[in-house]
DNA sequence: GACGACATGTAACATCATATCGTCGAGCTG
DNA sequence: CAGCTCGACGATATGATGTTACATGTCGTC
């Protein structure tokens, strides 16, 4: 199946990516509060997609008080209009986004047995699916490729 | 963007519609009830995909009684598992499956503006991020695959 | 210190989904 | 026919997810 190469960007991790998420954050003109910065840390530190409420568990642990569902949406919702954080539509779940600088039509990979996603960014795979749409007179705006099935792990476990 | 054409099966309408997905709820073992029937018929009914509380309220309405969500989508998941209905995961929405004959790794083009989904069956597309995840030593059970945009119409008027 | 802009809090509500257990009727079997 | 089982559906509760409206806090600036 011919499709280009994932280009190999780093994915970013622990200090890095929050330094990427805020300076990301911050050249699109926003705030990086104490508020968000929690929100980024509890992201990244899920193994998986964690769910807005969950989210919001992590946070009002860490900070030692409890904090509204609604806040942690506005800020998720914030983070992912910024690139900064990624939503798993098929799951209603969140993860930080592994290299906020640059713009992809991402594709998961999501595990039915362990929960986990990968993020994978084959801009081939994304240009066909949107050239399809294209081709059916659609404007495609946001592309929403998700696989469900069962990671290399579990395949084997399983 | 090389993608195999679209078969072309004709999706199905009305009637006929019905007919075939009772035909496929039969084949596999399932029952057609009356329930089933006015849930069915609630599905054709909608225009754009529909939420199981929607469903919910077009058969309470057609059966002059209060029905249950929980029926509601024990028949949806029956719906679904059976590939007589879709089910749009970026909207938790529901629709008709026009050709519940043939099993498909549908796309959705759903519309932001209108709300309306098209459905299309590119079997190539559906290979190409398939063929992904394999790469990745994913095992790809069920694809998700939705174009969020504007359709054809929208884009023109707004 | 008054003001504006924006972040966050509070409360209520709306929507989406599942769990559990009870009832009913269809079809089988003695 | 009596009694049984089984699948479909009902009733109720609860949990999970997401939104709205408005109040309050915080901070930079004049």
């Amino acid at each position: 199946m011919a499709s280009m190469r994932p280009h190999d960007h780093r994915h970013r991790t622990g200090d890095a990516l929050v330094v990427a998420a805020q300076a990301t954050l911050v050249k699109r003109g926003e705030q990086w509060t104490a508020m968000r910065a929690a929100v980024f840390d509890a992201l990244t530190g899920f193994d998986q997609p964690a769910s807005a409420y969950a989210v919001t568990d992590v946070v009002s642990t860490a900070l030692g008080r409890r904090i509204a569902a609604n806040s942690i949406y506005r800020i998720l919702d914030l983070f992912v209009a910024s690139n900064v954080a990624l939503r798993v539509e098929s799951r209603n779940a969140y993860l930080a986004n592994a290299h906020p600088e640059c713009q992809h039509d991402c594709i998961f990979l999501v595990c039915d047995v362990c929960g986990r996603a990968t993020h994978i960014d084959d801009d081939g795979v994304a240009a066909t699916v949107r050239a399809t749409a294209t081709q059916a007179g659609f404007k495609a705006l946001r592309p929403v490729i998700e696989v469900r099935g069962k990671c290399a792990t579990c395949v084997r476990i399983v």
